[in-house]
DNA sequence: TCTGGGGTCCTAGGACCC
DNA sequence: TCTGGGGTCCTAGGACCC
């Protein structure tokens, strides 16, 4: 394989404290102070707050407590889509391959950039520069050979930092984390990890596969079990689809009508039904996600065999998955409610052939085209999907 | 400590098909 | 009449990430 990569060319770049940083920025007298964006839970927390314990996730009133001169803002989430928008064009500007992560980090391939725009280091700097400069946020980039690497190296950097994983020492970096730094490890993994006497990725790197599938099963065991020895398959793609659109709403504890609870229900389903059209997109799953009053969680699902985009279709199945759980809600209440559409697709390119029972070499051509693609799943389902339009 | 809102991916069993 | 192995899809649950 000629593309292993000699250079450190993936860069993962992270705005830091983002929500936090949009309001240092937009209201100076809070720059140097610690600042909570949130209410019920901390949804972001300036370093300032974080010096003092302030974690993300946590509940407001725990946060409050470890730091009481804390100055609290409730979201203003339109600002926060415009700066994020500002610097995926600096990325974009950058280079072409470019994959959004989430509302503030991505990844960025700028290996065929070497040529024209010099190694990645430098590339780096100037792109933490523009951000400062025309979007006047903090952001920290990670530059490595492979996009884990280059993640790990953006965390240890913050804040506002950039921090290169030269190719020649990728192991000895690796090897010294904690295995809680490796992608896919939480409190659960790490905990069953920690019970087998597995405490660093050396210690991961060590331990077979196949004992370390008997810990975490197999998937993760390949995965962690790659990284440790720097195998990191992932390649940086920019054409990286959506795979759900979900919306939820916490309830609180007080005990709701089966009407208020379908009014809530509703309201999402139409939410989430606009930003499928807004999207282009059509979905066949139909998702209920419930957490009850004993905070258990719980889904219901059906599939369509047809694909939609009708608020009134969707309305319809979820009024349906609400009603089979009617008994067990009034039982035991309910504090949060959801909705998610998968399945999802866009219209995608459609060939009109005459079919009239032969097998034509044209339609083998297509199908040919679309299941190397999209896959052997993809053509299955347009297949049957045709057949029924012809019903 | 008493918990938001947006996502991704994996596992496992049953139905169904060849 | 009784039976195998391989594969996909759907549903539910759970871990994880920001």
């Amino acid at each position: 394989m000629s593309t292993d990569g000699s250079d450190e060319g993936i860069l993962h770049a992270d705005l830091d404290a983002f929500y936090a940083s949009v309001e240092q920025r937009d209201e100076p007298s809070l720059r140097g102070r610690p600042v909570i964006v949130g209410g019920g839970v901390v949804l972001a927390a300036s370093y300032e707050a974080k010096a003092q314990g302030v974690r993300t996730a946590m509940p407001g009133r725990q946060a409050r407590r470890l730091c009481p001169d804390a100055v609290v803002r409730s979201p203003r989430f339109e600002a926060y889509t415009a700066a994020s928008r500002a610097v995926f064009a600096i990325f974009r500007d950058i280079t072409p391959v470019v994959e959004p992560l989430s509302i503030d980090e991505a990844f960025l391939d700028v290996s065929g950039l070497r040529r024209s725009q010099g190694p990645a280091l430098p590339i780096a700097a100037a792109l933490r520069e523009r951000v400062r400069v025309e979007v006047g946020l903090p952001i920290s980039v990670g530059v490595a050979r492979t996009t884990y690497l280059a993640k790990v190296a953006s965390a240890l950097s913050k804040p506002d930092g950039l921090l290169l994983v030269p190719r020649e020492s990728e192991l000895t970096f690796l090897h010294a984390l904690p295995v809680e730094r490796l992608w896919g490890v939480g409190d659960v993994t790490a905990r069953s990890l920690h019970q087998a006497h597995i405490r660093t990725v050396a210690d991961v790197g060590r331990t077979d596969e196949v004992d370390l599938a008997a810990v975490i099963g197999p998937a993760a065991a390949r995965q962690l079990s790659a990284l440790a020895h720097g195998r990191d398959p992932r390649r940086v793609d920019p054409g990286a689809r959506r795979r759900s659109i979900g919306a939820q709403h916490a309830l609180g504890p007080a005990v709701r009508s089966e009407r208020e609870i379908e009014t809530v229900v509703l309201g999402l389903v139409d939410t989430v039904s606009r930003r499928l059209r807004a999207a282009g997109l059509t979905a066949r799953t139909v998702t209920l996600r419930w957490r009850f009053g004993d905070y258990r969680r719980a889904t219901s699902s059906r599939t369509l065999r047809v694909p939609t985009q009708d608020t009134g279709e969707i309305a319809r199945l979820a009024t349906r998955l609400l009603g089979e759980r009617e008994r067990e809600i009034r039982r035991e209440g309910l504090t949060l409610v959801g909705v998610a559409l998968s399945g999802l697709d866009d219209h995608g390119a459609q060939l009109a052939l005459p079919l009239d029972g032969r097998s034509d070499p044209r339609l083998d051509d297509a199908l040919d085209a679309v299941r190397e693609r999209f896959g052997s799943r993809a053509v299955r389902r347009a297949v049957r999907r045709a057949v029924h339009v012809r019903e």
